[in-house]
DNA sequence: TATATTGTACTAAAACATTAGTACAAGTAT
DNA sequence: ATACTTGTACTAATGTTTTAGTACAATATA
């Protein structure tokens, strides 16, 4: 199996080894890099690459797969899943408001109204 | 010294007592509760009523005073500032964009995209 | 100056998070 | 069946976070 993915870990950064690989294969799936049906390395085989337990590796495949990215076949392997089908629209929508709402309630406790915040965010993506 | 201000606490939902209050003090500014000027609940009668240690209060004020949020005078009290007087517009805009960011990189992370959020954040100012 | 009020510093205990060591179980393929 | 591959479970070691216990320091006020 080739992987298209090189995964690395830094060790100096306070972030832990398991969110790194897990936020390297969300960067992977966004910029197209991975898609539906590609396979990730094995645990064991990537443990070895990047020279930590395989536990660790299988924590981060594991909660990729709470969250619906991939899904695992033991003896087979892991694969990224279709997202599509991963979450539903309503539940979806309760995650946005739900974050969202956090990130308001902060922002106005350093004195940003939500205009200003919504504007904010208005011209970000006018930038992008 | 009255309180318009009721803290409650929730030792069953993960989120530790201090970040409790901190939310607590964020909320009721946002909404109006309360305003620049305004006393806390002293560290130690907070403690009391909350029924944890001095220093968990401590350790919340101290956070809110780190971010501008809220001044303190020993001997005195603890006062929610005013934010308007104590950070430049520079200061505030690096402010805006920085808590702004983290928000929008943790919403991409469950596959939002930046005109999703922004164009639910529009809607929110819509419906206020 | 007393005295009472306020926030603070220091230490330790407890809980939690992270990773490793190791052995196991489930599936695949010959 | 047997061997090989895959992911998984269990335990323990380590470090960090959170909270408490306790004593202290700074300020206000009489």
């Amino acid at each position: 199996m080739e992987t298209v993915l090189k995964f690395s870990l830094d060790a100096t950064n306070g972030v832990p080894f398991y969110k790194q690989i897990i936020l390297q294969v969300e960067m992977a799936i966004a910029d197209g890099r991975l898609t539906t049906g590609d396979q990730l390395p094995t645990v064991r085989s990537l443990a070895v690459d990047l020279q930590v337990n395989p536990n660790t590796v299988a924590r981060a495949y594991s909660e990729l797969e709470i969250r619906g990215i991939v899904n695992t076949q033991q003896g087979t392997g892991t694969f990224i899943s279709n997202q599509k089908v991963q979450i539903s629209d309503v539940e979806r929508e309760r995650i946005l408001a739900e974050i969202t709402r956090s990130f308001v309630i902060h922002a106005a406790s350093y004195g940003f109204s939500l205009g200003e915040i919504s504007s904010y965010l208005s011209e970000l993506k006018r930038g992008e």
